[in-house]
RNA sequence: GGGCGCUUAGCUCAGUUGGCUAGAGCAUCUCGUUUACACCGAGAGGGUCGGGGGUUCGAGCCCCUCAGCGCCCACCA
């Protein structure tokens, strides 16, 4: 078959993918030590961005790198529901037609949501398909699938049996906007500047009065009290008694309470337990009521009617206003503080009081820190798990309610005649069931996403089940970016444990953002996407994944380089060219046979890839990804290609020209598995897949006779180097006495260093050869030399300067003693070799004068 | 308020336990019509590894300190 001069990726990678599908290469083997990867889950409806790509690269090299060592791998692939994410993008369609999500049931709302998404589906996977993944379709989960549900209803009844499940009216994370309750993690926290208010309050008498401090006046309708420390002198007297709450003249009490910093403001604080975590603790402490002035959907209730309905904007310039009126305001000032906001729509959010699951994570996070202080899972890199120990000791109550339609129902059901009395039952599609002659309400709320995909790892692999893939549990790597370290690895390692006792997975692999070529983080707004299916299309896979994972170190944020794509293309080709060359040197008829090296070069190639493939194998199972890809592309494009070809256009050796093409297939195929895979189709002599042939195995050599291809290629190197100095751009010979490297491999030499001719001479003449130290000269008049002088003069300068620095090494009597005897005598070695190479330079500057 | 990370060639970045005469890709310069490849070949230039101090025979790497940049976590009004 004949090739064509350049490779064209998209006329091969679709269909190289759809043979790898066909023949189900892709599939766990069943034989050999498992191995196991899941996925990261994208969004179902989405499409995949830049950092797909790496997750997916850094995934599949490690997948298919496996897979060849003869491991059973298992790469199993999913679909997120994305709740929250779907939904907002489903709500603002509701939008744009007019309706509103209560127009609607749960259950309608959740199958149009659920045709919406399947309206999108499998562009997600068949872009994956175009990344090359080699994932096993046929394992794929989604995030909704029966089974996820199953296991997710077991995880809750068994969390609620243990008593770990509460339901709880305490102050959640609200967003107005999307009318939902979110978790911490959802919750923006910026730090910015404030105004500080002092109102006063007046006493009963309204003689005497106390100055509270806050950012947010419009809260006060739902004060319940004025808190000071009970410590703080200037109050003591006023604790116990009463002030009136201006604007509506309602009793408050003065209480004490630790929680006052009296340092901070003016030592006193209005108690709003309604609209203020710390304050609904201060609350249940002095068991204050809790008045709501915050509706769900952002505006005042339950205030005078001059303020009712309006924005907390609105209502906060309007009370100042009325309270300015009173003159009743103390002073400001203007302080730093955090506010939260929503991820999502950017307003702030508003802690509410809300009915809402919680999960008590304590004991989970416990155990989580005990195994990872127990190093049952390692973490590239290494010092994030220190980061998550902190996370675990730091965390509060998990609140699992969403208010979303879109999403795993919470299956709990509420006595119609007890609120207090829940129950657990998985008959979410009923609205009321009976129980035993008693009826029970649905709980309209659904799970935080971050639930059901915590338990990913022995879902995925059906561990509770025992099902096929059990044997994949706890996974070997759990790969995906350094931003999901709490709110997803954690989660995993909790709910794994303490669903099954064991960790989920042995190690975490934690990747940067893909930053865009000026180191910004790329978004939709700013414009500076790039779209990795685009790059496919100009590019190539291959070049996309060479280029994405070159020079990239873990956990790092990082910018994307389109000129590493461009080298990683470039490579590609290059690979198709040896490839193209050698298959012609063949021929089509061509069976291979057992190679055995016959020349020093052959030795020597060997070697090289002997070496290179212990060196990937070895950064790969270190998870050095960038380097281990490094030292794939230099063994082939520079020992290969530029080496070892041009050496067997003199001197050919067509079975181990086979076996170097075959061995450099191997080991690239990890990194760029769709041009290596083409190339082997093409191959006369193989009728199977690569992806599923074993790592190349070492080829013995002889490491003597490789050391002396060194030396040539330094003899080469050194002729080119001088040729290229010297005037003119003339060939020269290239003369030699008593020298056997040179005798046995004249014409190799003379084609290699570009030289009209090398010859054997009685009598020396022209411009020795020092580097390399061999006997050896250029053939070069005396006037060239003569030209040539200031090259050899620099040379000779700079070769003292080595010898003052190794003579100075070796001088100090410290480093005899104390460095390692190897190196001091690879000090000594190199000292002979710069005082030999000095001798010869000043011999050949005498000669000339 | 706590924690983490970064600062190395013009650009984007590697550099594992200290042994480096500091590397890669791209860019730059010179040369090249060699029957695999110009998405190529040969050669070259380019860095006091952010500043200062310390430990060590030896520091890009370890310690201290200063400066600049970035990220994460955090319910003090």
């Amino acid at each position: 078959m004949k090739l064509a001069k350049t490779y064209e990726p998209n006329q091969y990678e679709p269909n190289i993918y759809a043979m790898w599908e066909e023949k189900s290469a892709f599939k766990p083997s069943g034989a050999g030590e498992p191995f196991s990867i899941v996925m990261p889950p994208p969004n179902a409806n989405g499409n995949l961005h830049i950092g797909h790509a790496l997750t997916v690269a850094l995934e599949d090299i490690l997948a298919r790198y496996h897979r060849m060592k003869g491991q059973d791998v298992a790469y199993i692939p999913g679909a997120d529901h994305a709740g929250f994410e779907t939904w907002v993008v489903y709500e603002r369609e509701l939008t744009k037609e007019g309706r509103s999500r209560f127009d609607f049931s749960r259950e309608q709302l959740y199958s149009q949501v659920w045709n919406f998404v399947d309206r999108q589906r499998g562009n997600m996977e068949l872009q994956l398909r175009a990344l090359g993944v080699s994932a096993s379709w046929d394992d794929l989960v989604f995030t909704l699938d029966k089974k996820v549900i199953g296991t997710v209803y077991s995880t809750f009844k068994k969390l609620w049996d243990d008593g770990l499940i509460y339901r709880g009216e305490r102050i959640v994370n609200y967003s107005t906007k999307y009318q939902t309750s979110y978790s911490d993690i959802e919750v923006d926290h910026k730090m910015e500047k404030g105004t500080l208010y002092m109102i006063a309050y007046p006493t009963l008498d309204k003689i005497g009065e106390i100055v509270i401090a806050t950012t947010r006046p419009e809260t006060m309708f739902g004060d319940t009290a004025v808190a000071v420390n009970p410590n703080d002198e200037r109050y003591k007297h006023l604790i116990g008694t009463r002030v009136l709450l201006p604007l509506t003249n309602r009793e408050i009490p003065i209480i004490a309470d630790d929680y006052v910093d009296a340092a901070f403001g003016t030592g006193a604080v209005k108690i709003t337990p309604a609209h203020d975590p710390n304050d609904f603790e201060v609350g249940q402490r002095h068991d204050l009521e809790r008045i709501q002035v915050i509706d769900f959907d952002g505006t005042m209730i339950n205030v005078p009617p001059q303020f009712a309905g309006l924005t907390v904007d609105v209502a906060r310039k309007r009370v100042l206003a009325a309270l300015e009126a009173e003159e009743l305001i103390r002073g400001k000032t203007i302080i730093e503080h955090t506010v939260g906001y929503d991820y999502k729509s950017g307003l702030p959010i508003q802690p509410l009081i809300k009915d809402q699951w919680f999960l008590k994570i304590q004991p989970l996070a416990q155990r989580a820190k005990q195994a990872l202080l127990n190093d049952e899972i390692s973490f590239t890199p290494a010092s994030r798990k220190q980061v998550l120990v902190q996370y675990l000791d730091n965390l509060h109550d998990w609140n699992l309610s969403r208010q979303i339609p879109w999403g795993i129902p919470i299956p709990a059901f509420q006595n119609v005649n007890n609120p207090e009395d829940w129950i657990f039952d998985d008959r979410v599609d009923e609205k009321l069931i009976d129980v035993n002659g008693t009826t029970y309400r649905r709980e309209e709320d659904t799970f935080d996403t971050w639930f059901s995909s915590g338990q990913w790892p022995f879902i995925t692999t059906e561990f509770l089940e025992k099902g096929d893939l059990s044997r994949f549990y706890p996974n070997s790597v759990m790969e995906t970016g350094g931003d999901l370290l709490d709110r997803w690895i954690a989660r995993m390692i909790m709910l794994g444990l303490y669903v099954t006792d064991q960790v989920p997975f042995r190690h975490v692999y934690l990747h940067g953002m893909v930053l865009d070529e000026k180191g910004q983080k790329m978004s939709k707004s700013k414009g500076n996407v790039i779209n990795p299916m685009e790059t496919i299309a100009s590019h190539g896979s291959d070049a996309l994944r060479l280029g994405i994972v070159a020079s990239r170190s873990a956990g790092q944020n990082q910018a994307f380089s389109l000129a590493k794509v461009v080298a990683g293309r470039n490579f590609a080709n290059k690979l198709w060219n040896i490839a193209r060359f050698i298959e012609d040197k063949l021929g089509e008829n061509y069976h291979p046979n057992i190679p055995e090296p016959k020349s020093i070069v052959d030795h020597w190639i060997i070697n090289e890839l002997n070496s290179a493939s212990a060196d990937i194998q070895q950064r790969l199972d270190n998870y050095r990804f960038a380097e281990a890809s490094d030292s794939m592309y230099h063994a082939i494009w520079d020992s290969v290609a530029d080496w070892f070809i041009e050496a067997n256009k003199q001197q050919e050796n067509p079975d181990l020209l086979a076996w170097v093409l075959d061995t450099s297939l191997k080991l690239a195929h990890p990194f760029a598995p769709f041009v290596t895979e083409t190339i082997w189709q093409t191959l006369p002599w193989h009728n199977s897949l690569l992806m599923t042939t074993h790592w190349p195995e070492d080829l013995p050599c002889d490491t003597i006779a490789a050391a002396e291809f060194d030396r040539l290629k330094d003899l080469v190197s050194e002729v080119r180097f001088v040729t290229s100095e010297l005037p003119g751009n003339e060939r020269y010979r290239l003369l030699y006495q008593n020298d056997s490297l040179i005798a046995d491999n004249a014409v190799l030499i003379q084609k290699l260093a570009k030289l009209k001719e090398v010859s054997y001479v009685d009598q020396i003449r022209g411009l020795r050869l020092p580097n390399s130290g061999r006997e050896a000269w250029l053939d070069v008049s005396q006037e060239t030399i003569y030209e040539h002088q200031q090259n050899l003069e620099a040379r000779l300068a700079e070769t003292h300067a080595n010898i003052a620095n190794l003579e100075a090494r070796l001088a100090n009597k410290s480093y005899i003693e104390k460095a390692p005897r190897a190196l001091v005598d690879e000090t000594k070695q190199q000292l002979d070799a710069k005082q030999a190479l000095a001798k010869a330079l000043i011999g050949e500057l005498e000669a000339i004068q």
